[in-house]
DNA sequence: CCGCGATTATTTGTACACAAACAATATTTC
DNA sequence: GAAATATTGTTTGTGTACAAATAATCGCGG
């Protein structure tokens, strides 16, 4: 029978809960980006962002949102912060009057192609903990949890 | 050999970067949180404070904030929230004057008893997309990427 | 017992994360 | 084509997350 001696201190452990365990993992992730990134203002997102332009060369503000998982609020501090750094250029769209089209300015393109590397190296360390096939049956697994919806 | 046809933009993609999936699990996760813990202004963090706290009876701010992978800075704003709405009490420590020892109230003990089923859900329906086993095999290997070293 | 480094809690500042509300503009529907 | 509806970008407010600095206190080596 399972132990369940004073209380029911054993029905929910911390420690097992999917939850916790994402929010610690990446946490830990967070730390490798920021050790290995080699741009001390870069976060995370504003990586995600400048990897995303460069991929679709000009987009919409809200668009670049849902392609890098960003609400529309976050999205605005990200682009302030890049458009300041001049790594991006904001024009309206001619043909749509509510958009703001961006795409990378040569300093936002020469930077992200110098740092890609680094994203490689980062996702490395990140699984470094896991084998070869761990990582690649992890990598299956959270995606699929990782699903929008 | 490799697809390389224009650019080297096959060689990172960010839907297969661990961070961003981390990233995305996570925001998954706290959506779901958010709709199934059955108290409105309870947050993922405020909630695992309590779980803690109803463990260990009594603790130090400090040491409830490494049993919960929070820093003193986040531990402040979580455990000030908590106390104003009196689900915990906090007392100096007569043996130590820095520290600051925190108990769960009895509300606060109601609440969190009441809600650790909802816990439990919670889990479960962020692990839904995988089956038994799928499940299994992920919490361990994710076990091993939230360890702090 | 004294000084010095470590620990505890707090504060400030920056950056996500998202809800909610808003104005401007597009699109759809009748 | 006018009215209802949706989308885009912005702002405000709350809550993580963490670095860095500070004050109070503790513990230790000499």
């Amino acid at each position: 029978m399972p132990p369940n001696g004073d209380g029911d201190h054993d029905g929910y452990v911390l420690e097992r809960q999917a939850g916790h365990l994402l929010r610690r993992a990446h946490q830990r992730h967070t730390l490798i980006f920021q050790e290995n990134i080699g741009d001390d203002q870069l976060t995370p997102l504003q990586f995600a962002a400048l990897v995303k332009l460069r991929d679709v060369d000009e987009v919409s503000q809200n668009l670049l949102g849902r392609l890098t998982a960003m609400d529309a609020a976050t999205m605005q501090g990200v682009i302030k912060r890049l458009a300041s750094r001049n790594l991006i250029l904001r024009r309206p769209d001619p043909d749509d009057r509510r958009r703001l089209i961006l795409s990378l300015s040569d300093e936002g393109r020469g930077l992200i192609n110098r740092l890609l590397s680094n994203g490689g190296r980062i996702t490395e360390r990140t699984l470094a903990p896991l084998n070869q096939d761990e990582q690649r049956v992890f990598l299956q697994l959270l995606s699929k949890l990782a699903e929008i919806k």
